[in-house]
DNA sequence: TTGCAGATTGACGCGAACGTAAAGGGAAGC
DNA sequence: GCTTCCCTTTACGTTCGCGTCAATCTGCAA
């Protein structure tokens, strides 16, 4: 995962070269965000790319971020969330006392996560339900 | 589905005899929420409680209702989806034309929520992989 | 040189989903 | 009758996650 926020590959199947870096407009088209988006999770402290004099130049690695930060929102953390959590894959001093509750952390997200998913089920199995009974209905 | 949101079965392994109605904070309670919550629900037109005088009294199916909106919120609908999801599954006139489109918001709902899912999972994954190496570590 | 496209900061605005008083009604118990 | 709860409505406040100007700067091409 760390290895995940170091870098990316490129897209699949894309035989243009992979660019080392991106202005803040290239990410947006990329992702469908806009740049105000990204700016603002720049100012919420979730990402931090380098500058040329005033622009923002994103490495793969901040694009790599970038992806996780938004994959993170997609399963509804909040932004506080993500950067906790970016803040736990961070190398820290790693006394044990950290690791510990850390890995507390991570566990209870798991477990909510695990909850949110079998909410997730059933709810695409009603809804799949219902789209039976409407094609019956047809 | 539908027989969900028209009742709702006891707790199980509960022998206290189920209630056929709840006070407001009966459900607050219950889904721990606050009364404020679901008076703002009413608001938003996703619940009818009956009354007795000015206090509402909520029956089982508006507690198996209120159950439903809480998953929905849950899987990260908003309000208003909710309330188009509730409107969804009544049973308006059925015209063919209007039989369709319901077919195809649900199916576009439920590729939503499948895209989400797996994010969902990845997200899982690499958290439980994060554990693991905590776990090496200690 | 003169645009023009795309970048920057700063500030205010906004919808969603509630929180939080404030002020009062109504039944129950002492 | 008085207090104590729990309920009610009304209404303004708050947080989150951006949207939307506005003013400015910086290259690059015509």
């Amino acid at each position: 995962m760390a290895a995940v926020l170091l870098d990316d590959a490129p897209a699949s199947g894309t035989p243009t070269a992979a660019p080392h870096s991106f202005t803040i407009s290239d990410l947006a088209r990329e992702f469908d965000v806009t740049p105000r988006t990204i700016r603002f999770y720049e100012g919420e402290g979730l990402i931090r790319p380098a500058r040329r004099g005033s622009q923002r130049l994103y490495s793969r690695a901040d694009r790599a971020r970038l992806a996780w930060i938004l994959r993170g929102r997609s399963v509804g953390f909040t932004l506080a969330d993500i950067r906790e959590l970016l803040d736990l894959y961070a190398p820290g001093p790693a006394r044990r006392g950290q690791l510990k509750a850390t890995l507390a952390k991570s566990r209870d997200r798991i477990a909510a996560l695990e909850a949110q998913r079998d909410a997730l089920d059933a709810t695409i199995a009603e809804l799949a339900d219902f789209c039976r009974t409407l094609e019956q209905k047809l």
